[in-house]
DNA sequence: CGGTCCATTGATACCTGTCAATCGCCGTGG
DNA sequence: CCACGGCGATTGACAGGTATCAATGGACCG
């Protein structure tokens, strides 16, 4: 089921397997685990539009934007944020390498959200007009599609849980072991990590402010939970740490 | 465009005219606006499942139960809640006629979240198989479709910002704007209306206790912001509402 | 080596939660 | 018809969790 493919474009390669390399890279990592056959996978290559980099710091899309293409993470970090009247951000979204950003913009044809790239990033650029005439006669695709963005929804549900009636300390410990889960998920370490956003992102995704988030972390390697060196960051007691984000223990 | 159709069901319709005067009256709400012509109509009708009555206080679905159907309200509102691993409730949304239920079960073929009536109301069910053959060879409402679904997660991203960043005030002024234009939105009155949910749910939906919502309530009555009694709530300033919403007014 | 930015830590203030008492509406039953 | 009881809502006093403000520390970069 699983194709091999270059993980490094070749020198020398041409723009369509440079084309086809991207939508194999990043929809692999969408699509596989839903199960679909290299044929589906074929025709979805074909409609996969180019890659893209996104250095640090750069927008990959703006609020306002007209909507023309989802981007499927083909290799590291973004956010996606809000801004509200008084222009303050309000971030909605840590998304990693196999992730799919944009789907907010549907509804309206124009993005609702602004997406960042944490580090020097790469996406795939999948132009929605094609993909809805694919999803159309590809049964397995579109259930596949209409699975990733019920995702979303039950994402941002778990959000709206934790800002709702979580402690700081919960809060931040969920954070910690979503993160660490998607890792796992991904093949990475779900102990050892980067920690790809600064303290003040984490803050504002977590509605709290970047002192408190530093206390947490004091707090944290204090109690022998994690190890933490600047943006390096080492989960020493997951099961305590899962604990915690269910409520059941307090953290002294 | 609008088909006429009688809005309360005539003594001795047969089964088939009870289905489709029930699929038309909640599906005319989510269709017609975005301009599906009276053919795709017809055929929606015709996967429309049974019409269902659903007791003030019953649930519609609940957490767990197997995805099988989506389900249009047609009369009456709606509460959804997720329940942590403590047991506690967090209403991730509420929902009126005209509006779609469970969207959020697609990832998983299973329900996240609980459904319940506020009052005694009614919904269609739309049995999500069907549904996706039909989208498959109907494009507008196969668009139609992703733009529900990307609506809704738009709209959690706005209860995202405002769990994320707003105070007390800010949210709860939020919470009435955003009630009045849905309202609005349906041909009622946007400044006098019935709040269907406990203050107490109001609370849990804002991640407030029940008593910063009983100060709120007086605070803007004192204001003369609002007159309130009970659940029958008037909008007397919404300009100045709305600019507490937006933080450009502290409201005193 | 110095500057800048981010993170840490401490002191204090404020917002909202918690606890408790009272009120008021409403349905029930005498 | 009225008394009673129950539940939700209101209001007040107080406590606690975070925000805010401020100072210091440390990493990275020119």
């Amino acid at each position: 089921m699983i194709r091999e493919l270059p993980e490094l474009v070749l020198p020398g390669a041409t723009l369509d397997t440079l084309k086809a390399s991207c939508a194999s890279c990043s929809m692999h990592q969408l699509c596989l685990p839903m199960g679909l056959d290299n044929n589906d996978m074929d025709r979805l290559d074909q409609i996969i539009g180019r890659r893209r980099k996104v250095p640090r710091g750069a927008p990959l899309f703006r609020i306002g934007d007209s909507f023309q293409s989802l981007y499927a993470i083909r290799l590291g970090h973004f956010k996606t944020y809000q801004v509200n009247r008084e222009g303050v951000e309000q971030i909605t979204g840590f998304q990693m390498a196999g992730e799919l950003l944009g789907m907010d913009a549907i509804s309206a044809d124009q993005h609702h959200c602004t997406g960042v790239a944490l580090e020097d990033s790469e996406v795939c650029e999948i132009p929605f007009g094609s993909l809805q005439q694919l999803l159309a006669d590809m049964p397995t695709l579109l259930r596949h599609f209409h699975r990733m963005m019920s995702q979303e929804i039950t994402r941002e549900q778990s959000v709206m849980l934790l800002l709702g009636n979580m402690q700081a300390t919960q809060r931040f410990a969920a954070f910690l072991v979503n993160l660490s889960s998607r890792y796992e998920a991904r093949g990475y370490s779900p102990h050892v990590f980067q920690l790809r956003m600064s303290r003040e992102e984490i803050g504002n995704y977590l509605g709290l402010t970047i002192e408190s988030i530093s206390r947490l972390l004091s707090k944290f390697k204090k109690e022998g939970l994690l190890r933490v060196s600047n943006r390096e960051i080492e989960l020493l007691e997951p099961i305590r740490l899962k604990a915690i984000t269910a409520g059941t223990q307090t953290c002294a």
